[in-house]
DNA sequence: ACTTAGCAGATTGTCGACAATTATAATTTA
DNA sequence: TAAATTATAATTGTCGACAATCTGCTAAGT
């Protein structure tokens, strides 16, 4: 499992509570639109409403949910608009991310990227389209560039306000199949360009490899919704 | 006084003590780097620390303060590196939301823009310098094309996470002075490319707009700093 | 003299209860 | 019967107090 960046030890009933409630929105066992009622809340994880509420303030940071003053908060639902939204940021923030890496990345975070690359190749050709591995190898990937962008801000955005968001899309349209064997190439080329230093090139790749996801995602979307 | 996005009826005592200890750090009146002390706000502005704390949820989501837990809250010290991550965001991001402006304003909307713009430039030249005035005029441009990408997330990046703290940088460091008509004509021509859908172009001049604001805050930054 | 252990003070995190507002339902009226 | 209205119930916002944790200082030990 991969953990959030940015990490406070989730010591605090607070911080214990927010990650629950994220997986549970996540996975959809707290259905897409539906109230989020805080008494209810309080008592299924056996907290007062005041931790409670603080991880309400950051679920909502995360675009997990909605609120509105005095009359409580719901569960974000999804669509193909929002979902175009997201990409098109992600798009753009990765590239610019791929840039900055270029740029920032020691040769011995690079070297040990390419290292992991490797390795998770040999686990997913082991383990044929198993979809966690895949993900957590993805993930690892992206994080790394995103961190190396060495950009405070670039990090905050993309791996605690909109990641929770993509992995919802994710899961709750079934994002699981293949397309993995040419992400893994995809990725190699762009780790290729990182290690040559030549940022732009490492943005476009990453702008394509990021648009392709984004067509695979539509596409799924379209085939379902009708 | 151009008011956030995102309106949420100012009703509550949390929206009220956020907005007067947004203002207060960022005219430096609570100074840069300095430790937050929640009873002592809490007496400074009469609530009590559940609505404090409320609002010191949100001082960290718009990258005002930083927690950590069971420690407390600090300003956020200003810094060259953190002044230059926040415009590679700001550039990137602006340049989107001009390509998504172009793309999906209304015409009605352009026409609105440049009836602003040709109004913002007569007061300007009647009020020459006064930095108020300049100050909202650019940002009522820089608003509406954000807003004009239709994009919710790209707008709450923007606008309510960004923003409060590009407006410290700038009131902070006397980011007054002149940059005036240029940056007109700049405007202009963005809201030209816009309106005649080009969005690559609107992309293109929008980043070189910001590029070279950021030049010159850094430029201003360099000769106070030695 | 310097490091380390322990203690006092203050601060943050959490709790339960109350006040203000909103949503729901029953009731009345056109 | 349908719309408007009032009353009730539930939910959110706020408060003050208590418990857990951290900070700074004192004091003992090497």
């Amino acid at each position: 499992m991969i953990q959030s960046p940015v990490w406070r030890s989730p010591i605090t009933a607070s911080d214990r509570v927010l990650a629950e409630i994220q997986q549970a929105i996540v996975a959809g066992e707290i259905p897409a639109g539906s109230k989020i009622s805080e008494p209810e809340l309080a008592r299924r994880f056996a907290v007062s409403r005041a931790p409670l509420r603080e991880a309400l303030a950051r679920l909502e940071r995360c675009h997990l949910i909605e609120r509105t003053p005095n009359a409580g908060a719901r569960v974000v639902t999804l669509s193909t608009a929002g979902l175009r939204s997201l990409y098109e940021i992600r798009e753009e923030l990765e590239g610019l991310a791929c840039r900055l890496a270029a740029e920032h990345m020691a040769d011995e975070e690079i070297a040990d990227m390419r290292r992991l690359l490797d390795q998770h190749l040999q686990e997913q050709r082991v383990r044929e389209g198993e979809s966690y591995y895949q993900e957590a190898g993805d993930l690892d990937f992206h994080y790394r560039i995103i961190f190396g962008s060495k950009n405070q801000y670039l990090i905050n955005i993309l791996c605690d306000e909109l990641y929770y968001l993509m992995r919802m899309y994710r899961v709750q349209l079934g994002m699981n199949g293949p397309r993995v064997s040419r992400a893994f190439d995809e990725h190699k080329a762009i780790i290729q360009a990182i290690a040559n230093r030549d940022g732009e090139l490492a943005d476009l790749l990453m702008r394509r490899h990021v648009s392709a996801s984004r067509h695979h995602i539509e596409i799924q979307l379209q085939q379902m919704g009708k």
